[in-house]
DNA sequence: TATGAATGAGGCTTCATTCAT
DNA sequence: AATGAATGAAGCCTCATTCAT
C-alpha cells in the first residue's frame, strides 16, 4: 500500500518488480514439487528434466531459467529439506523440567514426522541417492557421517552421565539410525495405511531402549 | 582323464567343446568381476558397458554375446549372491543341542560373512539399486518384503515360544534389518579397518537382545 | 528555449515528445556502444543479446524497442562506419593545386583514420564477418566487390594518364587492398603500440608505389 | 598375403583388424571430405554437426565415434591443411644454382596451389574462422604471428645481403602476406574463372618486386 | 516505454545395442 | 566366438525472440 505511489523520478518498478518476484518464485515452487514427484516416482536417475517440465506445463527454457540443471532442482529439495530436519533436533536438556526420554522421543518424533510430512521428499532420500554425481555422492556421505558423529556424541554423554548401559557408542548409533531408517521406509513405502500418529516411533522406543537404558531414560525411572 | 589331455586321433570333439565351454564361462565370469567392481566403484549408472569391456579387455560385441546387456549383468550378479545368502540363513531349530541364541548368531554371522566376503556386492547392495528399471525395482522391493517376511514369522514364532517380549513383530523386523544393514554400511563404506572377525555382530546382538529376548534366546537362560 | 525549460501551464507536450526522443537515442546509442565493444571482444557469434544488455544495463524487452534483433545491431553499426569510409573517400582530382600522390595519401590516411578511430569496429570489420547470416554474407560480399571496382577503375584511369606502369588492375587492386587490411590488422590486433600519426600509412606507399608509379604519382615527378 | 595365413594360437585378427581399420579410415574420410564442404558452403557456425552427418549419410554416433566434436574435425581440416603449406615453403638457398627470385615465386607458387587444389579448405581459411572458440583464435593468432614472423626475418636477411632497398620489414611482411591473400581470395571466391596456372603469382610478384628488389631478386640482376 | 519471465527451436553429446565381417 | 564400426533414441543445454504487465 504504502508502495504504490511513488514520488515521481524515484525508480517505480516496485510493484511491478514485486509482482515479477512473486511470479518467479511461485514458478520455481511448482518446478521443486513437480520434480519432487517425479523424482519419488521415477526415481532421480530416470526422471528427465522433459518429465518435469511436462508436469509443470512450462516450456524448456524455462525451466533453465530458474535452475542450473537437473542436479540443481535435487540440491534445492534436499537443502528445504535439511533445513526442516536440522531444526527438528533439539539438544537434549539435562536439567530441563521435561524427562530426558520423553526429550528424546520427541526429537524423533519430529524428525519423523518431517519425513512423513513430505512423503515424496523421504521416498527419495531413502530410496537411494547414491550415482548422482561423485561430487554429490561425496557431500551425502559427509552428511551421513555427520549425522553419525552427532548420535555417537549424544550416546557418550549418555554413558558419562550413567544413562546407558556400556556398549560400543557406533554400533549403537548405527542400529539406532538403521533401525530408523527401516521403519521408515516400511511405512511410507510398503504399508498401505499409515499408521495414524507417530505409534511406530514410541513403539520402537520401547522396544530399543529397554536393554540399554538406565536411569532418567528408562521407563522405571522414578521406581 | 579323457578330458584334460586329448590323445590324437581318437575323437577329440568332447574336449574341444569342454574346454571351450570352460573358455565360456571363464570370460563370463570375468565380465561378472569386473562388472562388480565397476559398480561398486561408480555405482550401476555411471557404469557404461564401455567401462566394463575395457576392465575385461574384450570387444563390444563380445559383452553381448555373454549377457544380454547391463541389466542382465546386474540380475546374474545379485543372483550369485542371493544364492549364497540364502544358503547362508538356516531355520532355528527348537529342540537342537546348539542353543537357540548361538543358531541365531551363527545365521546373523554367516549372512553379514557373505556381504563382507564380497564387499563389493555388499557396498553395490547397500548403496542403492533404485531406479535401474520399473521391473527390477519391483523385483528388489517383492525381495525385501519377502525377507521381512521371514523375519516376522521367525518373531511370531518367539512370541508363541514365550522366548521374546511381546511386541510388534514388523517393526522389530524393520528394525532389526536396518540396524543390520547400517552397521554393515558403516563397517564397509565409512570405517577404515574392518574389525577383524565378526565382533561387530555379536556386540550388536548384545545390545539388541537383552531388552526383548526371554528364554532361551536370553543370556541369561540358564540362570 | 522552450524546449529546455518547459514553462508549467503552456502545453509543453513538445518538450517531453523532445526529451524522450533524445532519451530513446541515447540508450539507442548506449546499445550500439556496448554491442561493439562485446563484439569487438568475442566475435559476433560468442556474443549474446545477453552480453549485450548486461553491458547497457537494461532488460530484454528493451532491447527489442530498439533494434529488430542482434543483427540489426550489427547491421546499424556497419552503416555508421560505412557512412564514415565513404565520406573519407574523395575522387582523385587530376586538376587539383594539391599533387595527386598526396591526394591519394590523404584519401589512405582518412580511411586508415576512421579504422583506427574506431578500433572495436575495425577488429570486428577485419575479423570477419562471414557466417552470420546468408543474405548478410552477400551483403558483405557485395560489398566488398564494389570497393574493389572502384580501385580497379581508378587504376585503369592511372593507366590511361600514363601514370602507372601497366599490369592487371584487378591483381594490384587486391594487392593494394589486401596490404592495407593486412597491416591495419596488424597495427590494431598485433601491436603493442601503435604507431603514432599515420606513419604506417605513408610507409606503405612508399614501398607500394616506387615500383608502379609515373610521372605525378611518382616521387621523381618533378625530377 | 604373408599375413592371410597366421599360426594358429596366435592373434589371428590381423586380416580383420586391417580391414577394420580400412573401414574406420575411410569414414573418417568421409567426415572430414563432407565437413570440409559444408563449412566452405556455410560457414563454420552455421554449419552443425547433423548437416555434417547429412552428408555423410551416417548416424550421429558415428560421427563422435571419430571425432570428438566439429571443433576437432576442423582441427583435423587445418592440421591437413598446414602440413601441406608447410612442406610447400622451402628456405631460400642464396648459393643454389636455382635464380633466388625463381626460389622465391616457386614457394609462393606452390603455397597458392595448396590453396587454390583445396579451394574450399582456402575459402575456410580466407572466409574467417574468428570467433570459434577463444582457444581456438589464440591458436589462429599465434600462427599468423609465426607465419609473419617468417615472413619478417627472411626479408631482414634480404636487406642484409643488399638484396633489398631499405624499408619496414614487418610493414612489407603485411602488405604481401595481405596482397596474396586478397589474391587468393579474389581468384577462389569472386572470380567466375579461375586463371589457369599460376599466372596470378607471376603478376603479382612482377607487380610488387621492381619497387623493392635489388641484386639476385631482380630482373634486371644480371644488366 | 520498460521490464523480465516465458518460450521453443536448434544444437550438442552419450551410450546401450546391433550387425557385418 | 570374437570383433569393433555403426546406429539412433534419449538427454542435456543455449539463446534469440515474444508478450503480459
Amino acid at each position: 500500500m504504502t508502495d504504490t505511489k511513488d514520488n515521481p523520478g524515484a525508480p517505480r518498478t516496485d510493484g511491478r518488480t514485486l509482482r515479477a518476484n512473486r511470479r518467479r518464485a511461485e514458478t520455481r515452487g511448482r518446478i521443486l514439487d513437480a520434480a519432487c514427484a517425479a523424482f519419488a516416482q521415477d526415481g532421480y536417475h530416470r526422471t528427465s528434466v522433459d518429465d518435469i517440465i511436462q508436469r509443470v506445463g512450462i516450456a524448456r527454457g524455462t525451466f533453465y531459467l530458474h535452475f542450473e540443471g537437473k542436479r540443481a532442482v535435487l540440491d534445492a529439495l534436499l537443502h528445504q529439506i535439511l533445513m526442516e530436519i536440522s531444526s527438528a533436533v533439539r539438544p537434549i536438556e539435562i536439567e530441563a523440567s521435561v524427562p530426558a526420554q520423553d526429550q528424546l522421543r520427541n526429537n524423533l518424533e519430529r524428525v519423523w514426522a518431517v519425513f512423513t510430512d513430505n512423503p515424496q521428499m523421504a521416498q527419495l532420500i531413502l530410496g537411494g541417492l547414491q550415482g548422482v554425481d561423485p561430487e554429490f555422492d561425496a557431500q551425502i556421505a559427509t552428511l551421513e557421517a555427520s549425522v553419525l558423529a552427532l548420535i555417537v556424541r549424544s550416546i557418550e554423554k549418555g554413558h558419562q552421565l550413567g544413562w546407558l548401559v556400556p556398549f560400543d557408542a557406533r554400533i549403537a548409533a548405527c542400529a539406532l539410525v538403521g533401525a530408523v531408517k527401516e521403519n521408515l521406509a516400511d511405512e511410507l513405502l510398503r504399508d498401505g495405511q499409515r499408521s495414524s500418529e507417530s505409534t511406530r516411533v514410541r513403539e520402537l522406543l520401547a522396544l530399543l531402549l529397554p536393554g540399554v537404558a538406565l536411569g532418567p531414560l528408562s521407563d522405571r525411572a522414578g521406581e
